[in-house]
Parts: C-alpha cells; structure tokens; sequence
DNA sequence: GCGACAG
DNA sequence: ATCTTGTCGC
C-alpha cells in the first residue's frame, strides 16, 4: 500500500478508510497477547524506528519485540499523524511472530477532528483490534478526573463521547483513552489499567518507546 | 480572520 | 517527536 503524497490525498484515503471502521467489540474474552508500538524520530536526520512489543497478559511477560529502521515519509500535521507512522508501524508488526489479540498505540482513536485517529488507521489497515493511550489533550474537552487510580472523566465533544481521561496513577496526571477499531471503551480503559499497574503509561507503550529510542543510535 | 493542534 | 538538571516526595 502507498503513501499518501498529499495532504488532500491524505485526507481522501482517511475517509475511505472510516468507512470500514467498527466500533463493536471483538476481543476475546481474556484477550492473552496485548502488542504496544511506538515510533522514535531522529533529530537531525530522516531516520526513524518502530518498535512493536507483545505481552502476555496472563503472566505479564514479553514473549517478543521488535525494531524497525525506516525514514520519515510525510510531515507531521495534526489530524494525520498516521500517514507519518503507520507505514513503518506495518512493517514492524509484519516481522511479529505473533498475532496480538490487540494493539495498544502512543496516541488518539476516534477522539480525533474526523474521528479516526491513528489507532482507528492503524486498526483498520491490520484487521487488528486497536486503542489508542495519548499522554496530552487534542480534541473534545473533559473535567478533570477524580485523583485516584482508577478514576476517570469523559471526553466529549458536545453529546458526543469521544474516550475517557484516565487516571492510571494515584496523583499523576491522566492519559486519554479513544477505541480505535473492533473494541469498547470498556475493555480499552480497562485493559489501560491492567497494563499500567506500575507506571502512568501502559507498559507495552513504555517498552515499545525505549526500544524504538534506543535503537535510534 | 486568528490561534490551536496526537506524535 | 526532540531539546534537557536538578529537585521534590514516597
């Protein structure tokens, strides 16, 4: 599959690909291999890496990862941060040796300016069910959620429920949960949770994000 | 029209 | 994304 070589383009194939969103849930029960990626950019140059992680939820152990080099192949915009990451974020779950139950990804699902942010892409491309964990405020507004872990608030535009802001952490400020494709925002904000039992982001993002980092070099 | 704007 | 030390608190 191409990149998009515009930004019309761009937003052309976005809502071509909106149309095979699905908002129901089709996790399994007790999804058991949870996969997390994350895209590491160079300073002063055009390389970058993706990294993809699987866990295994039922003991919580990594049972694989991976790191992709590759370049950047368009420029960062808000509202089309897919067409920047998903391409190497492919390649890197193709070289997987597992298929993940779902994929945990470092950005926004639906709560996005035409509702389908990365994750809903991402989801959509693969046939995978997908979620997105953001760490800072994009689009919809909130309340402030109560501080303890667990807690959480909605993210909405208008009547429209857009995700939750979470507090994965007692005191620590909370990450933004969107569904991206084929999962509820239940299961996403809990599955959230299961995974950030230590740290405010969940672990496969943070393991993904160092992998990907440390490969840079 | 003018800012704001995931990573 | 990336640039970056010390510092406050458990």
């Amino acid at each position: 599959m191409p990149g998009a070589e515009s930004v019309a383009e761009a937003e052309r194939i976005q809502q071509a690909l909106r149309q095979s969103l699905v908002l129901d849930d089709c996790l399994p029960a007790a999804p058991t291999l949870v996969a997390g990626v994350d895209v590491s950019y160079d300073k002063v140059s055009p390389r970058i890496t993706a990294a993809a992680v699987v866990v295994d939820l039922t003991t919580g152990v990594e049972v694989e990862s991976v790191v992709v080099p590759g370049e950047v192949s368009f420029p960062y915009l808000p509202g089309l941060l897919a067409f920047r990451e998903v391409p190497l974020v492919l390649a890197a779950l193709d070289r997987l040796g597992h298929r993940p139950d779902v994929v945990v990804c470092d950005g926004y699902g639906v709560a996005h300016p035409r509702r389908f942010g990365l994750a809903c892409h991402l989801g959509v491309v693969t046939g995978l069910p997908t979620f997105g964990v953001a760490k800072t405020p994009f689009v919809g507004s909130f309340d402030e959620p109560g501080v303890r872990r667990g807690d959480w608030s909605a993210l909405r535009d208008d009547d429209e429920v857009l995700g939750r802001v979470l507090r994965t952490q007692t005191g620590v400020k909370p990450v933004f949960v969107s569904v991206g494709h084929r999962t509820s925002l239940d299961r996403a904000t809990t599955l959230t949770l299961d995974l950030s039992a230590r740290y405010r982001l969940p672990e496969v993002i943070r393991r993904a994000d160092f992998l990907s980092r440390e490969a840079l070099r």
